[in-house]
DNA sequence: ATAAACTTTCAATTATTTCTGAAACTTCAG
DNA sequence: CTGAAGTTTCAGAAATAATTGAAAGTTTAT
């Protein structure tokens, strides 16, 4: 395969993926594209490669940013900005984690506990299961809180040769 | 808060969530009803609770069975059918990393092999970049292959623990 | 065999999300 | 200042996804 097919087609997938995951298509081929992009890109250059309007690809580096996967360039002596991406996949990894756990997980949290309170009567079934399931999903969530953190922080090569150790200890 | 009022605000919650992970809110919420109920619904209390459609209701029905996420269970005597979800969330949680896993992962394995293969001069920079990313995409994706296989085996008590003395000790 | 009870399907509709493109805005060199 | 180069915004258009509801299909009791 050429080059050109196989960035193409990788793009696709990335997209494809990423909207499996909530994340816009769009989004996910520009996060494509400064992946393989072996020097930063302008905003003209990534609605080129992508075919896609200048609002659109603005709109979507600017979310990138925001999540932290895409930086602005400035390079003196050119007017245009340019934009690249952190390559490393595990400190991109680490990022997605970072900016879920803030927007997803820490609102749960609370919420979770706030549903916890629920008035009413043990003894009904329906308050039981009600307070059972919530204080279930609270436990598993304010675990995974810890857990989360402690990844964030990790660096890679820590991490997967403690899991492998771990995990290797117990299928034995 | 009133038992009518939590329940309503749970599955508000739990279908607002699961659209940020690209499930369907309906779906979702289906799945939330169905954790805090004590006893199995049938379809047309999902409609009723729900306020959906028969088709609705039917249909992301079956997409929680095909997540292995809810069962149908024949109560005998009865014409209606009804439906009952895993209310354990560590199981939960491991049945959504196994069917993930299958979907998308184990999909995207073959493609970066395949896109590893590029053809090319090393010496190129945009090869370089190109052959030089995959290649760290694929390491970590291989590497979470396993993690998650591990997961998916795993009790939920040593899992935690596991995890918990493993970053304890780093931290020290 | 029939019909009531229930489930499934799917074409058409509705809702939601994403994208475009042109106008407004900003920055900077001369 | 002025205007060219560049960026941002956002209302409307287009694309995509979800939902409805009625017809078709299935199962079961008699």
């Amino acid at each position: 395969m050429q080059l050109a097919e196989a960035k193409a087609q990788f793009i696709a997938n990335w997209g494809r993926f990423g909207s499996n995951w909530g994340i816009n298509r769009t989004m996910a081929q520009i996060h494509a594209l400064l992946l393989v992009s072996p020097d930063n890109l302008s905003a003209d250059e990534v609605m080129e490669q992508l075919n896609i309007s200048r609002g659109n690809a603005n709109m979507n580096l600017r979310e990138l940013m925001d999540w932290g996967l895409v930086q602005k360039v400035i390079v003196p002596g050119e007017r245009k900005e340019f934009f690249n991406a952190e390559k490393d996949i595990w400190k991109v990894a680490r990022q997605i984690v970072k900016e879920r756990k803030k927007r997803e997980l820490d609102l749960m949290i609370p919420v979770l506990k706030e549903l916890s309170e629920v008035e009413g009567d043990k003894r009904d079934k329906a308050v039981k299961t009600f307070t059972d399931t919530i204080q279930n999903i609270r436990r598993f969530s304010e675990q995974a809180d810890k857990t989360l953190d402690t990844m964030i922080k990790a660096d890679e090569h820590w991490f997967w040769s403690s899991l492998i150790k771990l995990f290797g200890a117990k299928r034995d």
